[in-house]
DNA sequence: TGTACATCAGTGAACGCGCGTTCACTGATGTAC
DNA sequence: TGTACATCAGTGAACGCGCGTTCACTGATGTAC
């Protein structure tokens, strides 16, 4: 066809976004390289011009969405807060919220990928782990911001412990969400209360 | 080859077993109906003489695992307590120790299929739901007991917090052993200690 | 109780299908002269 | 700057393979008489 290398590289980019989507919402196992190809609107064949196998366009795919994620969540969490906000509070309200859970193809990438990275190779799961670690170093910031008598460790361990429970909650609400829509939404009133709480700016 | 009605249903059992672990493994997606049979001892034609679908093999199998895990749930939390233990503080030690981490094939059937099931026919979506719903009642229980202060919606929703903290954790700590075991352990430490803390036995 | 026969869990081969991957071909892009 | 040609992203068909499912067949089980 004749293309130049600026849209080719958009191409790839293409590819990799729709791959995203599909595997958040198929997993990777459950999409094949046609789908993965015409919803980025081309043909099956072209797919070896751009990645070396399925497997590597996971890799990028779990790289791609973990550095997006990463950085979003740094953007979102050092915001200016408005009055009476705290960091973590503001993210319990967008966390948890139902717009949030719904939206499996482009939220939180972690709880979306979780399940899937444990079965791809090495590289998307190291992409996964680089993203999570860094993602709890920002979260880790907020916490020592507003407890100032925290040492790093502590931090660390209060930013760990927040960010598990808020993605269980997902998870766990986004599994029952079809079957039991009360007991989806039982469990994200509760973590809100609970993450709330906890969240509030107290010293020790 | 002639089987006693005895036998067959102890092959059908056999089958839901060897599918569990796979399933668990490998996800639903990946693994065949032939690799399962195998398993369990059987060759792929035999599938269709106790299920009329691999999708129905997998209704039966959620059902099975979180019935069986709702069941141990129950006999764990209200075992007789040692001195000095909580049932929430044991129930965490279990939990987020290295061993259940390590055991995917016969852990928490929750933390197993969250994200399976979400992929999985409406039948075994209410399996899961009907479980995990019995599970929390069965923590709250627990809670109720640890906090007589407590109303009924409270101990529920401590429940409930207390369990997606448990399962996010272990999930989190799964995705990035391999890449990552520094991070996999330190996960599990800090929701120890931050599990502990929370669960040891302190009235209002 | 003994005999005749229907049942059905098991085998193993086959079905069509979609998978991941390969390939020959196309033609605009982008480089060399 | 203009021309000739190599590059390579794209197409569409094909590859072998394993998938979920179907089928004809076997023979011990379990029932009817």
């Amino acid at each position: 066809m004749g293309v130049s290398k600026n849209n080719a590289a958009k191409n790839r980019r293409a590819i990799i976004e729709a791959s995203e989507k599909l595997f958040r919402a198929r997993g990777v196992d459950g999409v094949g390289l046609s789908a993965l190809m015409k919803a980025a609107g081309f043909t099956q064949g072209g797919f070896y011009n751009h990645f070396s196998s399925k497997e590597a366009l996971a890799a990028e795919v779990v790289d791609s969405a973990m550095s997006k994620a990463s950085a979003d969540l740094k953007t979102a969490v050092e915001a200016p807060l408005a009055p009476g906000q705290t960091r973590l509070g503001r993210r319990v309200d967008f966390y948890l919220s139902n717009q949030h859970c719904d939206d499996i193809e482009q939220g939180c990438a972690v709880a979306a990928l979780a399940s899937e990275v444990r079965r791809l190779g090495r590289d998307a799961q190291g992409h996964f782990a680089r993203g999570l670690d860094e993602m709890i170093d920002t979260l880790a910031a907020a916490v020592a911001e507003q407890r100032p008598g925290n040492d790093q460790q502590t931090s660390r361990e209060e930013a760990i412990s927040f960010y598990c429970e808020m993605v269980g909650a997902l998870l766990l609400s986004r599994a029952v969400g079809e079957a039991d829509p009360s007991l989806a939404n039982a469990i994200l009133t509760a973590e809100r209360r609970t993450l709330l709480a906890g969240a509030a700016e107290t010293q020790d």
